[in-house]
RNA sequence: GCCGCGUUCGUCUAGGGGUCUAGGACGCCGCCCUUUCACGGCGGUAGCACGGGUUCGAAUCCCGUACGCGGUACCA
């Protein structure tokens, strides 16, 4: 156990929870949990011009519905959502302390204006609450020689990356070779210093990167890394709007919540030197990095939006939770992901996995996210679970977006639905048959209504001319039963009974019989769909197939 | 273009010089079970990117090539 050890995730509140961003959170969690340390959730919300309203309930929420939860953070704010609480390790909840902020409160947003619950001493966690500190530090480094300030409008820099643009340099720097022709606090005069800051013109605050230098850095997942100093440009570390860039916000954080480990995506690689830089120019000691491979699409290529929906993959967060995905397996998922426990058991609880996490064992390279992989693992903890539960979340689920291809629903279909029996039935049917929780809708709406049609193949295959009156006199034959005696057993009996009598094979009588009440070929146990329908709506039905099919 | 990182079955991975004629899982295919379809059981398919070294011996170490990915913003 390890007090010491801290880490964050720091999600940028741009869009909703991205299933990315969550294995970077999970990977953290796991890590913070194995050490006995603390998981921090920070805002990272310094572009504002991206700023989605949002996005940091769906963050917050879909971390807490992925069982994640920050010892240190923003609070969830509204619960109106079903979550489990159940932490794996019980990590224990910190006390929750109200912060009032007079001094950072400068750049209200809207809602996140004055008070706001947070767990933990470290905050506040937005950094657009954390300015002061921020210009404070940029301050500190125009003084101390490893900053300046730029006066350079955005077409100045712009001419500038065209005037140097070639084929072998498509992309110029702001570097220590452009630097000296910028209009900038290293070439300006005094005096037009002076003139510009009583005009009060925008600036940037920009790192004065070092020449010649090599910085190298021990990765956890990698091993040693290095960069040439000379390939880094002079990154802006405050933006004209007074706002902190990424690479200072994130530096200035980290260093004053005292996180001891960043584990972040591959895609922060490149920027590390720049922020062991500004560790060293602050005089600080940088916290040991890891980078994580990232998640593929199936067709090469970071796991965007864009791509993921056109390979029928959710990247939100928020489509796992409303699709009812479990948990469990969206986790053992992930987890596996660019992780393995070093044998071959793959069916691991969060616990175990807290138990045995250890960044060396993350792979280094990309991880394509195979969909059909996660199906089978939501198919194993969905059928591991309690049909009166699973029960519960269909009722939930219907009364939240009806059935499958229906405008509103009927009375009956009303009943049905809030029949928790009933739907327990319909569950144990058809467990073995669905991958997804909604899908026990769309593979069992027959349950809820009679067919409309039948099954084109499946009545040219069983349906004959001696099928009616076959099926009248099995019609005939359990109408007579009561309620008590319409059960599965007994329906199979009396059809066993009456195929053999008749000398032809089960089949002969089974699959129209299916036709006609289900409206397909093929389904779940024909008499245990029988018993849960009951005798007359199966009378009904057989009535209604016969007049149709004649 | 430049810089960085990576490369074991279609996919996720085990493997860290001999025990590898490379193991597991998903997928796919076949067989069995069976009232259909599933589930389940059994079996099968398929891989060390390439080329050089080092070594008695290399999937494992080194170099190069190819390919892939990331970065190259007053976005994170």
């Amino acid at each position: 156990m390890n007090p010491d050890v801290r880490v964050r995730f720091a999600p940028s509140p741009t869009g909703l929870l991205h299933i990315g961003g969550l294995r970077t959170a999970l990977y953290n969690y796991l890590f913070a949990r194995h050490h006995g340390g603390t998981f921090v959730l920070r805002i990272e919300d310094t572009d504002q011009a991206r700023y989605v309203d949002e996005a940091e309930q769906d963050i917050l929420k879909s971390l807490a519905w992925a069982g994640l939860h920050p010892d240190e953070g923003p609070a969830v704010i509204s619960t109106d959502e079903k979550t489990s609480d159940a932490d794996a390790t019980g990590g224990e909840a910190k006390n929750i302390s109200r912060i009032d902020f007079d001094t950072d409160i400068e750049n209200g947003q809207g809602a996140m204006d004055g008070e706001m619950d947070y767990k933990g001493t470290f905050g506040p966690y937005h950094q657009s609450r954390r300015r002061s500190r921020y210009s404070m530090h940029a301050q500190q480094l125009v003084d101390s020689g490893h900053a300046y300030y730029a006066y350079d409008t955005v077409e100045e820099i712009e001419h500038m990356r065209e005037r140097l643009r070639t084929p072998e340099n498509p992309n110029p720097k702001y570097d220590a070779q452009t630097r000296m022709q910028m209009r900038n606090s290293l070439t300006l005069s005094e005096q037009d210093l002076q003139e510009l800051v009583e005009e009060g013109a925008e600036y940037v605050v920009r790192l004065k990167v070092p020449q010649g230098e090599t910085v190298p850095f021990e990765d956890m997942v990698r091993g040693p890394v290095s960069f040439e100093t000379d390939e880094l440009d002079d990154q802006v570390l405050l933006k004209a709007d007074g706002m902190p860039t990424y690479h200072l916000a994130n530096v200035v954080d980290d260093h004053e919540m005292k996180i001891s480990h960043v584990i972040r995506g591959e895609e922060w690689l490149s920027s590390a030197p720049k922020h062991i830089l500004l560790y060293r120019f602050l005089g600080w000691e940088p916290p040991v990095m890891a980078h994580l491979p990232l998640i593929m699409s199936p067709s090469g290529g970071k796991l965007s939006k864009r791509k993921a929906e056109e390979e029928g993959i959710p990247v939100n967060v928020r489509d796992y939770r409303r699709d009812r995905y479990e948990r469990d397996a969206v986790i053992n998922f992930l987890t596996l992901l660019g992780w393995s426990p070093g044998d071959d058991r793959e069916l691991l609880t969060l616990e175990e996995i807290t138990r045995e996490f250890s960044i060396g064992r993350v792979g280094k390279s990309g991880a394509i996210f195979d969909f059909k992989k996660l199906l089978w693992f939501n198919e194993h903890y969905m059928r591991q679970r309690d049909e009166g539960e699973l029960a519960e979340e269909l009722m939930a689920l219907i009364r939240e977006r009806g059935l499958p291809g229906k405008e509103s629903l009927s009375e009956k279909e009303q009943a049905l639905a809030s029949d928790k029996d009933f739907l327990a039935g319909m569950v144990r049917l058809l467990k073995e048959r669905v991958s997804r929780l909604p899908e026990f809708l769309e593979a069992g709406g027959f349950f809820f209504e009679a067919p409309a049609q039948f099954d084109e193949k499946a009545v040219k295959k069983g349906w004959k001319e001696d099928t009616p009156a076959r099926i009248t006199r099995y019609r005939d034959q359990i109408a007579g039963l009561d309620d008590a005696a319409f059960r599965a057993d007994e329906l199979k009996r009396i059809l066993t009974e009456m195929v053999e009598a008749e000398g032809v094979g089960f089949g002969k009588l089974m699959m129209p019989l299916r036709v006609a009440v289900t409206g397909a070929g093929s389904g779940p146990d024909l008499f245990g769909t029988l018993e849960l329908l009951g005798r007359d709506e199966v009378t009904g039905r057989l009535d209604a197939a016969l007049q149709k099919l004649g």
